[in-house]
DNA sequence: ACATTAATTATGT
DNA sequence: ACATAATTAATGT
Protein backbone atom coordinates (compact mmCIF):
# COMPACT_ATOMS: atom_id res chain seq x y z
CA UNK A 1 0.00 0.00 0.00
CA UNK A 2 2.43 2.37 0.92
CA UNK A 3 5.50 0.36 -0.28
CA UNK A 4 5.38 1.67 -4.12
CA UNK A 5 6.08 5.30 -2.57
CA UNK A 6 8.08 5.26 0.63
CA UNK A 7 11.14 3.35 0.50
CA UNK A 8 11.88 3.83 4.20
CA UNK A 9 10.57 0.33 5.94
CA UNK A 10 13.56 -0.13 8.35
CA UNK A 11 14.68 3.76 8.61
CA UNK A 12 14.04 5.75 11.62
CA UNK A 13 12.44 8.30 8.84
CA UNK A 14 12.86 11.49 9.58
CA UNK A 15 13.46 13.19 6.08
CA UNK A 16 12.59 13.65 2.56
CA UNK A 17 15.29 12.15 0.84
CA UNK A 18 12.96 9.58 -1.36
CA UNK A 19 12.06 12.94 -3.48
CA UNK A 20 8.57 13.13 -2.64
CA UNK A 21 6.56 12.81 -5.90
CA UNK A 22 4.49 16.03 -6.44
CA UNK A 23 1.26 13.94 -7.11
CA UNK A 24 0.90 13.28 -3.82
CA UNK A 25 -0.36 16.65 -2.99
CA UNK A 26 -1.85 18.16 -6.37
CA UNK A 27 -5.00 16.21 -6.03
CA UNK A 28 -5.88 17.37 -2.76
CA UNK A 29 -7.81 20.47 -2.02
CA UNK A 30 -5.31 22.44 0.30
CA UNK A 31 -2.82 22.89 -3.13
CA UNK A 32 -5.30 21.47 -5.65
CA UNK A 33 -4.82 25.31 -7.34
CA UNK A 34 -0.92 25.62 -7.10
CA UNK A 35 1.39 24.78 -9.82
CA UNK A 36 4.17 22.51 -9.89
CA UNK A 37 6.94 24.36 -8.91
CA UNK A 38 4.80 25.92 -6.49
CA UNK A 39 4.17 22.16 -4.77
CA UNK A 40 7.64 21.19 -5.36
CA UNK A 41 8.83 23.94 -3.04
CA UNK A 42 6.34 22.91 -0.31
CA UNK A 43 7.43 19.28 -0.98
CA UNK A 44 10.62 20.53 -0.38
CA UNK A 45 10.31 22.04 2.88
CA UNK A 46 8.34 18.94 4.06
CA UNK A 47 9.51 16.18 6.14
CA UNK A 48 7.88 12.49 5.65
CA UNK A 49 7.38 10.46 8.51
CA UNK A 50 5.62 7.12 9.43
CA UNK A 51 3.45 6.60 12.69
CA UNK A 52 2.68 2.98 13.80
CA UNK A 53 -0.89 2.34 15.02
CA UNK A 54 -1.09 3.48 18.12
CA UNK A 55 1.39 6.01 18.20
CA UNK A 56 0.76 9.71 18.72
CA UNK A 57 1.95 12.43 16.28
CA UNK A 58 1.22 15.10 18.78
CA UNK A 59 0.04 15.82 22.14
CA UNK A 60 -3.05 18.09 23.59
CA UNK A 61 -1.29 21.02 25.23
CA UNK A 62 1.93 20.58 23.62
CA UNK A 63 3.08 23.64 21.92
CA UNK A 64 1.64 23.44 18.33
CA UNK A 65 4.85 23.28 16.51
CA UNK A 66 4.62 22.15 13.30
CA UNK A 67 1.30 21.47 10.99
CA UNK A 68 0.81 18.15 8.97
CA UNK A 69 -0.80 16.36 6.02
CA UNK A 70 -2.19 12.76 6.62
CA UNK A 71 -0.82 11.18 3.32
CA UNK A 72 -2.39 7.07 4.23
CA UNK A 73 -3.65 5.80 7.13
CA UNK A 74 -6.57 7.08 9.28
CA UNK A 75 -5.85 9.51 12.27
CA UNK A 76 -7.96 9.30 15.73
CA UNK A 77 -8.26 13.10 17.36
CA UNK A 78 -8.52 12.22 21.36
CA UNK A 79 -9.03 14.43 23.76
CA UNK A 80 -7.93 13.69 27.51
CA UNK A 81 -10.13 14.11 30.76
CA UNK A 82 -8.98 15.46 33.75
CA UNK A 83 -9.12 11.37 35.09
CA UNK A 84 -6.94 10.55 32.50
CA UNK A 85 -9.54 8.75 30.54
CA UNK A 86 -9.72 9.12 26.87
CA UNK A 87 -12.32 10.68 24.36
CA UNK A 88 -12.49 10.33 20.71
CA UNK A 89 -13.54 13.50 19.90
CA UNK A 90 -12.89 12.63 15.69
CA UNK A 91 -11.48 10.23 12.88
CA UNK A 92 -9.54 12.18 9.86
CA UNK A 93 -8.79 10.30 6.79
CA UNK A 94 -5.71 10.25 4.41
CA UNK A 95 -5.81 13.25 2.26
CA UNK A 96 -6.57 16.09 4.88
CA UNK A 97 -4.76 18.30 7.75
CA UNK A 98 -4.06 17.96 11.24
CA UNK A 99 -2.36 19.97 13.81
CA UNK A 100 -3.63 23.21 12.39
CA UNK A 101 -3.84 25.21 15.42
CA UNK A 102 -2.18 28.08 14.04
CA UNK A 103 -5.24 28.46 11.57
CA UNK A 104 -7.99 29.08 14.91
CA UNK A 105 -5.41 31.22 16.54
CA UNK A 106 -4.07 28.13 18.89
CA UNK A 107 -0.34 28.35 19.67
CA UNK A 108 -1.01 24.58 21.46
CA UNK A 109 -2.75 21.55 20.15
CA UNK A 110 -5.98 21.44 21.55
CA UNK A 111 -5.94 17.47 21.56
CA UNK A 112 -3.53 14.52 20.94
CA UNK A 113 -3.67 12.60 17.77
CA UNK A 114 -3.26 9.16 17.42
CA UNK A 115 -2.11 6.54 14.02
CA UNK A 116 -5.69 4.50 14.03
CA UNK A 117 -3.70 2.45 11.68
CA UNK A 118 -0.25 2.81 10.56
CA UNK A 119 -0.02 6.45 8.68
CA UNK A 120 2.24 8.52 6.66
CA UNK A 121 2.26 12.25 7.03
CA UNK A 122 3.56 15.39 5.99
CA UNK A 123 4.93 18.12 8.44
CA UNK A 124 5.80 21.63 8.26
CA UNK A 125 7.37 23.84 10.86
CA UNK A 126 4.88 26.27 11.82
CA UNK A 127 5.94 29.75 10.99
CA UNK A 128 5.49 28.45 7.57
CA UNK A 129 1.65 28.81 7.87
CA UNK A 130 1.51 32.25 7.50
CA UNK A 131 3.88 31.89 4.20
CA UNK A 132 1.46 29.05 3.29
CA UNK A 133 -2.02 31.12 4.28
CA UNK A 134 -0.31 34.12 1.86
CA UNK A 135 1.60 32.69 -1.16
CA UNK A 136 -0.58 29.97 -2.00
CA UNK A 137 -3.83 30.46 -3.77
CA UNK A 138 -6.73 28.07 -2.51
CA UNK A 139 -4.81 26.96 1.15
CA UNK A 140 -7.13 29.60 3.09
CA UNK A 141 -10.22 28.55 1.96
CA UNK A 142 -9.01 24.90 1.87
CA UNK A 143 -8.08 24.93 5.68
CA UNK A 144 -10.86 26.67 6.79
CA UNK A 145 -13.50 24.06 4.79
CA UNK A 146 -11.88 21.19 6.91
CA UNK A 147 -12.01 23.25 9.77
CA UNK A 148 -15.91 24.23 9.02
CA UNK A 149 -16.37 20.93 8.48
CA UNK A 150 -15.42 19.13 11.76
CA UNK A 151 -17.45 22.00 13.86
CA UNK A 152 -19.96 20.96 11.47
CA UNK A 153 -19.72 17.53 12.83
CA UNK A 154 -19.08 18.16 16.48
CA UNK A 155 -21.80 20.43 16.67
CA UNK A 156 -24.27 17.96 15.31
CA UNK A 157 -22.88 15.76 17.79
CA UNK A 158 -23.62 17.65 20.46
CA UNK A 159 -26.91 18.22 18.78
CA UNK A 160 -27.65 14.73 18.85
CA UNK A 161 -26.61 14.19 22.31
CA UNK A 162 -29.15 16.33 23.45
CA UNK A 163 -31.76 14.91 21.45
CA UNK A 164 -31.75 11.75 20.29
CA UNK A 165 -31.47 8.40 22.33
CA UNK A 166 -28.37 5.91 22.10
CA UNK A 167 -29.60 3.88 19.75
CA UNK A 168 -30.07 6.42 17.38
CA UNK A 169 -27.02 8.08 18.40
CA UNK A 170 -24.80 5.17 17.64
CA UNK A 171 -26.61 4.29 14.14
CA UNK A 172 -25.94 8.54 12.87
CA UNK A 173 -22.12 7.83 14.52
CA UNK A 174 -21.61 4.74 11.87
CA UNK A 175 -23.25 6.31 9.47
CA UNK A 176 -20.91 9.27 9.20
CA UNK A 177 -17.70 6.46 9.79
CA UNK A 178 -18.75 4.78 6.53
CA UNK A 179 -19.34 7.69 4.80
CA UNK A 180 -15.91 9.53 5.69
CA UNK A 181 -13.85 6.55 6.03
CA UNK A 182 -16.29 3.32 4.46
CA UNK A 183 -14.40 0.55 2.15
CA UNK A 184 -16.42 -1.33 -0.03
CA UNK A 185 -16.47 -4.77 0.80
CA UNK A 186 -18.24 -8.43 -0.03
CA UNK A 187 -21.14 -8.11 2.39
CA UNK A 188 -21.39 -3.87 2.32
CA UNK A 189 -19.27 -1.02 3.74
CA UNK A 190 -16.61 -1.59 6.31
CA UNK A 191 -15.16 0.95 8.20
CA UNK A 192 -11.43 0.63 7.46
CA UNK A 193 -9.40 1.02 10.45
CA UNK A 194 -9.68 -0.71 13.79
CA UNK A 195 -12.47 0.56 15.85
CA UNK A 196 -13.76 -0.84 18.87
CA UNK A 197 -16.84 -0.58 20.69
CA UNK A 198 -15.20 1.63 23.64
CA UNK A 199 -14.42 3.98 21.10
CA UNK A 200 -17.88 4.14 19.53
CA UNK A 201 -19.05 4.52 22.83
CA UNK A 202 -16.80 7.68 23.23
CA UNK A 203 -18.48 8.78 20.13
CA UNK A 204 -21.80 8.45 20.94
CA UNK A 205 -21.55 9.44 25.09
CA UNK A 206 -22.64 6.19 26.10
CA UNK A 207 -20.84 2.75 27.12
CA UNK A 208 -19.51 -0.17 25.31
CA UNK A 209 -22.08 -2.42 26.80
CA UNK A 210 -24.78 -0.47 25.31
CA UNK A 211 -22.95 -0.13 21.81
CA UNK A 212 -22.33 -3.91 22.16
CA UNK A 213 -25.71 -4.79 22.81
CA UNK A 214 -26.78 -2.87 19.63
CA UNK A 215 -24.67 -4.08 17.66
CA UNK A 216 -25.22 -7.79 18.32
CA UNK A 217 -28.99 -7.16 18.09
CA UNK A 218 -28.17 -5.10 14.52
CA UNK A 219 -26.24 -8.47 13.80
CA UNK A 220 -29.41 -10.32 14.41
CA UNK A 221 -31.35 -8.31 12.05
CA UNK A 222 -28.53 -8.60 9.23
CA UNK A 223 -27.79 -4.87 9.44
CA UNK A 224 -24.38 -5.02 10.38
CA UNK A 225 -21.79 -7.39 10.86
CA UNK A 226 -18.76 -7.16 13.43
CA UNK A 227 -15.92 -8.41 14.62
CA UNK A 228 -13.38 -7.53 16.91
CA UNK A 229 -12.06 -4.09 15.79
CA UNK A 230 -13.88 -4.36 12.47
CA UNK A 231 -17.41 -3.31 12.11
CA UNK A 232 -19.23 -3.77 8.47
CA UNK A 233 -22.60 -1.89 7.43
CA UNK A 234 -24.29 -4.11 5.34
CA UNK A 235 -27.65 -2.14 5.07
CA UNK A 236 -26.92 1.54 5.44
CA UNK A 237 -30.78 2.60 4.61
CA UNK A 238 -32.37 0.77 7.14
CA UNK A 239 -29.41 2.36 9.74
CA UNK A 240 -30.67 5.48 8.22
CA UNK A 241 -33.93 4.73 9.10
CA UNK A 242 -32.92 3.54 12.80
CA UNK A 243 -31.20 6.97 12.56
CA UNK A 244 -34.25 9.39 12.92
CA UNK A 245 -36.41 7.73 14.84
C1' DA B 1 -34.38 4.02 28.61
C1' DC B 2 -30.40 3.69 29.94
C1' DA B 3 -25.85 2.87 33.24
C1' DT B 4 -23.12 -0.08 36.33
C1' DT B 5 -21.18 -4.09 38.04
C1' DA B 6 -19.43 -8.32 37.51
C1' DA B 7 -18.60 -12.70 35.53
C1' DT B 8 -17.51 -15.18 31.26
C1' DT B 9 -15.81 -15.94 26.82
C1' DA B 10 -13.39 -14.88 22.61
C1' DT B 11 -9.44 -13.17 20.04
C1' DG B 12 -4.94 -11.52 18.68
C1' DT B 13 0.13 -11.48 19.84
C1' DA C 1 0.20 -17.65 28.22
C1' DC C 2 -1.14 -13.21 28.42
C1' DA C 3 -3.55 -8.94 27.59
C1' DT C 4 -7.18 -6.85 25.34
C1' DA C 5 -11.88 -7.00 23.39
C1' DA C 6 -16.53 -8.53 23.31
C1' DT C 7 -20.69 -10.70 25.25
C1' DT C 8 -24.14 -11.50 28.52
C1' DA C 9 -26.94 -11.35 32.68
C1' DA C 10 -28.25 -9.15 36.74
C1' DT C 11 -29.14 -5.10 39.17
C1' DG C 12 -29.64 -0.10 39.75
C1' DT C 13 -31.38 4.84 38.66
Amino acid sequence: MYGSVFRMDAAPARTAFPRLDESLLSRLPPFSKLDRRQIRTILDQATSRRYESGVSIFDEGAPAERFYMLLDGYVRVVRITPTGEQVTALHIPAGQLLGIARAIGKTVYPATAIAATESIALSWPMHLWDRFVADYDGFATGTYKTIGDRMGEMNTRIVEMATQQVEQRVANALLRLINQTGRKVANGIEIDFPITRQDLSELTATTLHTVSRLLSAWERQGLVQSSRKRIVVCDPHALMVLAQA
